[in-house]
RNA sequence: GGCGAGGUAGCUCAGCUGGUUAGAGCGCAUGAUUCAUAAUCAUGAGGUCGGCGGUUCAAGCCCGCCUCUCGCUACCA
């Protein structure tokens, strides 16, 4: 919410009121391989779901005031067509490599079978149960078609070779483009957005598979392609221009023509996609235009953790709106605030809290309160009339609030949601100042004439508020316009200072935001540390026992003590150690992962278990001889199994 | 390991092509005030700008090295 859908909203609304013609278009991806495998898992289909997500997530959206002109999702008709149209013309155009390769075919199963499904004899060690991409005896990698007595690890049955073809998309062909379009004429992009662009051109661009072997997708529309989906990442940012067709039959009005500005709102893992794949789709296809900007957000962690709906640290939308109910513009407000513009940034509910009492409520809330409540008092509810005491004063202040509104506007224009929030909030401040410096409670015991021009103009700053904040906090702002008897403002009476007109009946006054109590934030808190319990919990729980071996198998298995004689990390990875280890038969090498746990100096000289005779592997150019055992716990920290006390290197272990 | 982004007051962040005493909001302290949801207004305290070295008359901004965080990437038990 925080990187993408609120300050989409917020942009979108912005426009909206300036009156341009402008559409939120957003979506459900449906078609990621995490789906396929969640299916799998419970024994349902991967429509099934989808089904059962896309309506929550929909409703959320909306409930919380994202006000998306669709929310489609990419499993529906109009798009299954869109993205076939759109491959073809591709294809059509000669715009994709074709490559064609052997593949093994599992025909029971009826579908291609990836290298890690297959399983057979390995050609140059001859031991059974090599994998079709490599054998975990000797090491070698290893072409499928290679193996010996291949057999599909779905079915059991013997697959056949078949030829298959899978269609690229030659990104390279599209570099020179690319950096012209993005490294010279879009210099103004984000820095985090330029800056993994250029990283990603300046490495040289691959081409990209664009199809696959999978029955969950948009089916590859061309002869022959039988089995065949179109990539999840081709298929899923076609999904705008189909929501955009389903919405409305004008839709190549958006996508084609010359003065539309399409910009994506995304977060920052999804740069790449949305800068140089799409962008290279969509000038290959020809006819489309491309994004003027990819303001690309950073992430949100929650509460000093790195948000996880698996591990359920997260604060749940559909959860929120009913634990705070009639509350969105607090959160709405929260993650503007804090949104992760330059840097990942922290939400913390105190924080929460503390944004809505001392901004929202203190304020905002507060500075709407007493100028209704002090018209009320002195006039009925009754606009009165500007008075003929017009100071310079009020003058000034009145014109602040085009200076205010300018602000806005610059900082929106250019995606600055924080700044722009909180200019946004000047105006309240300008409207607190402006009450404290006249003091109108204390004129009107002696200076009727003065207090009217006083009121007068806090009723325009707050009139003029209430058009200001709506794109921010559209559920008040719906409010504060209620409570002034105004509606159908737009963003062009901003800095008008007749928006009540003497006279005009302002309703009662009620409270825009309520406090918020520790208690109510305790619960959420609460709600967290139960999480973190339950994930330790989780994380102890012991995983299931393998299935049974003979103590033959156990026998086979070579395990001794050994001694670290020397230790060095492997260049250029991050885990790798290359260790030589004593293990009382011979010196030798073995090359262990476990670089981010332990220096070298610090366990040269320890003691460990070493299974020897594992055969050799090359990892990274060198051999390893042998793997050292590690106990994991459930952080991934590992740990030596060591004898609890000195033995002789070579001692068996049973 | 490579690449990208970031490391500025207690917290969240500004700081444009290097130039006088480094800014804002919240928090904190003091004072004023009482129309208002004990809200508001004023004033103030608080920073060796991640560390070290360099370029320059001058560096938070430029260069080098190091370090920490996040992301992308790599033949990652």
């Amino acid at each position: 919410l925080a990187g993408v859908y609120v300050p989409a909203d917020i942009y979108v609304r912005y426009l909206r009121m300036k009156g341009e013609d402008v559409l939120l278009i957003g979506g459900s991806d449906e078609h990621g391989v995490p789906i396929t495998l969640k299916a799998k898992n419970e024994g349902v289909t991967p429509q099934d779901i989808v089904d059962r997500y896309h309506g929550i997530i929909k409703k959320s959206f909306e409930d919380f005031g994202i006000s998306f002109d669709i929310y489609s999702r990419t499993t529906n008709k109009t798009h299954y067509d869109t993205a076939s149209e759109f491959f073809k013309t591709l294809y059509e155009k000669g715009e994709f490599i074709e490559k064609e390769s052997d593949q093994y075919y599992d025909e029971e199963a009826n579908q291609f079978l990836a290298d890690r499904y297959i399983t057979g004899t390995c050609p140059s060690c001859g031991s059974e149960g090599a994998y079709g991409d490599q054998c975990e005896s000797c090491g070698s990698s290893l072409n499928a078609t290679d193996l010996i007595n291949p057999v599909s690890m779905i079915s059991g049955s013997v697959p056949v070779i078949k030829k298959t073809k899978h269609w690229y998309l030659p990104l390279d062909k599209h570099e020179p483009f690319l950096r012209k379009w993005i490294l010279e004429d879009h210099k103004e992009w984000k820095a985090n957005v330029y800056g993994q662009c250029k990283s990603w051109i300046d490495q040289g661009l691959q081409p990209r598979a664009v199809s696959r072997d999978l029955d969950w997708g948009v089916p590859v529309p061309v002869e022959g392609a039988d089995g065949k989906v179109l990539y999840v990442w081709f298929d899923a940012p076609i999904g705008y221009i189909s929501a955009t067709k389903e919405l409305t039959p004008e839709w190549e009005k958006y996508w084609k023509d010359k003065d539309t500005r399409m910009l994506h709102f995304i977060g920052k893992d999804n740069i790449v996609f949305h800068c140089i794949v799409f962008p290279s789709m969509l000038k290959a296809e020809g006819t489309y235009n491309l994004p003027e900007n990819v303001p690309a957000n950073e992430f949100l962690n929650l509460e000093g953790d790195k948000i996880s709906t698996s591990r359920n640290w997260a604060v749940w939308l559909h959860e929120y709106l009913e634990e705070f109910k009639d509350q969105q513009d607090v959160l709405r407000y929260t993650l503007a605030a804090n949104a992760p513009e330059t840097k990942d940034n922290d939400f913390t509910w105190k924080d929460f809290q503390a944004r809505n009492n001392n901004e929202l409520v203190a304020i905002l809330g507060n500075f709407v309160n007493r100028a209704i409540v002090l018209t009320h008092k002195y006039y009925n509810g009754k606009t009165p009339e500007m008075g003929t005491a017009v100071e310079e004063f009020d003058k000034n202040s009145l014109a602040e609030i085009d200076v205010i509104v300018k602000k806005v506007e610059t900082s929106l224009d250019s995606f600055r949601f924080r700044e722009a929030i909180k200019e946004m909030m000047n105006l309240a401040r300008l409207g607190n100042k402006y009450l404290a410096d006249t003091e109108p409670w204390k004129l009107i015991k002696t200076d009727e004439e003065r207090v009217k021009t006083i009121m007068y103009i806090s009723l325009q700053i707050t009139a003029n508020l209430s058009v200001l904040m709506e794109p921010f906090l559209p559920f008040s702002a719906i409010k504060l316009q209620t409570m002034l008897n105004l509606s159908g403002l737009k963003w062009t009476d901003l800095g008008k200072t007749d928006l009540l007109t003497p006279g005009h009946i302002i309703n009662k006054p009620e409270l825009l935001f309520a406090k918020i109590e520790d208690e109510t934030i305790q619960v959420q808190l609460d709600k967290l540390e139960a999480t973190k319990s339950a994930n330790i919990v989780a994380a102890k729980t012991a995983a299931p026992a393998k299935e049974n071996i003979s103590f033959d198998d156990f026998t086979k298995m070579d395990i001794r003590i050994g001694t670290i004689l020397e230790a060095e990390k492997v260049a250029k990875t991050k885990k790798l150690l290359k260790l030589t280890v004593d293990t009382g038969i011979d010196k030798r090498t073995v090359v262990s992962g476990i670089a981010e746990f332990f220096n070298p100096d610090e366990i040269i000289g320890k003691q460990v278990s070493i299974l020897v005779n594992l055969a050799p592997r090359k990892i990274r150019g060198i051999e390893s001889q042998g793997m050292i055992l590690m106990g994991e716990d459930a952080n991934g920290d590992l740990v030596f199994i060591q004898p609890s006390k000195q033995v002789k290197a070579g001692s068996e272990v049973r």
